[in-house]
DNA sequence: AAAGTTATTTAGAAATATTCTAAATATGAT
DNA sequence: ATCATATTTAGAATATTTCTAAATAACTTT
């Protein structure tokens, strides 16, 4: 996550950079994605942004998500509820999913990117060009806890 | 995936262990579970089975995946297109999603499994209970190759 | 700074996807 | 065979996502 909140001249410099015209719209709704933790569907984010921009349409929201997607600004987070969800962190990194809250929480760990990415490296796929990949881990959040922390195991 | 197809006595023990009782829906919506490598939605599974069993409803086979899945008979998938498909093959297994055309692509890698599980095992995660965990690794198939394949990479 | 070119947005309709309802039926237990 | 109950059904109701064609706004060119 950014410590410093984005500015709406470095979205308009990403914009830029994929061809993309910087309307008021992607501004709003970027800047929203990049605040939320939250991994939200479309819907979500046009409920969020709704009573501060009642212009926005929800087809909007649904086309900007995608293009923003398909250019690699924001990236599609699959939810095993079956809904499609958005990220504005794009670099690699995985997911812990609660079956019962349906939150999705970020899990980063360089080692584990590493570990993952080095046993790929190994293997020979015939028919298939690896882009990308996340590790998705389920489970369930003790739900009294506010925020979910991994630590190292002390070694006995 | 099974080499001899499964029976329908057999599917009627899986159920019998669960409780559930056994329809002649349920027998027929598992077993093109099983026969299916596709990891289909509801949908695609109603389309399968509908010449061959017109009385069948949409609404059942959606609500009878959705009850095989509570009780873990079979695996919800999730996919980077937003659809929720399923998945017969319930041990712990990796996925190959090609971003071109939608496939979910089953890779079965022991040594892949236990490497990420024993990388969790040595996490302490302080409120959440891990169930399991899915690899989805993205990319693009090379389309005129039918299957993909696998293999270790020849050291240099 | 004005005009031109084109991408984007909009509202609402249309298309899809999913869930619900209440009556009918089938299953497994007695 | 009967009972108690879970399951299924058709169709309606919701919910979600995409499409359409007109209006607007962004960026480029002059
Ligand atoms: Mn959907
Ligand atoms: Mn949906
Ligand atoms: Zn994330
Ligand atoms: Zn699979």
């Amino acid at each position: 996550m950014l410590e410093r909140p984005i500015t709406y001249q470095e979205i308009k410099e990403k914009l830029a950079l994929h061809g993309l015209k910087a309307t008021s719209q992607r501004l709003v709704i970027y800047e929203t994605l990049c605040k939320s933790p939250q991994h939200p569907t479309a819907e979500m984010v046009f409920d969020w942004i709704h009573t501060a921009n009642p212009s926005i349409s929800l087809a909007t929201v649904y086309k900007t998500l995608d293009t923003f997607a398909d250019n690699g600004l924001v990236r599609r987070v699959a939810s095993e509820d079956g809904s499609l969800r958005f990220d504005a962190h794009v670099d690699s990194h995985n997911h812990l999913y609660c079956t019962n809250t349906k939150e999705i929480i970020d899990f980063e760990d360089d080692t584990l990117q590493n570990l993952i990415q080095e046993f790929l490296n190994t293997k020979q796929f015939e028919n298939f060009v690896i882009k990308d990949f996340q590790l998705q881990i389920n489970g369930q959040k003790i739900d009294h806890y506010k925020t979910v922390k991994v630590h190292d195991k002390e070694k006995k």
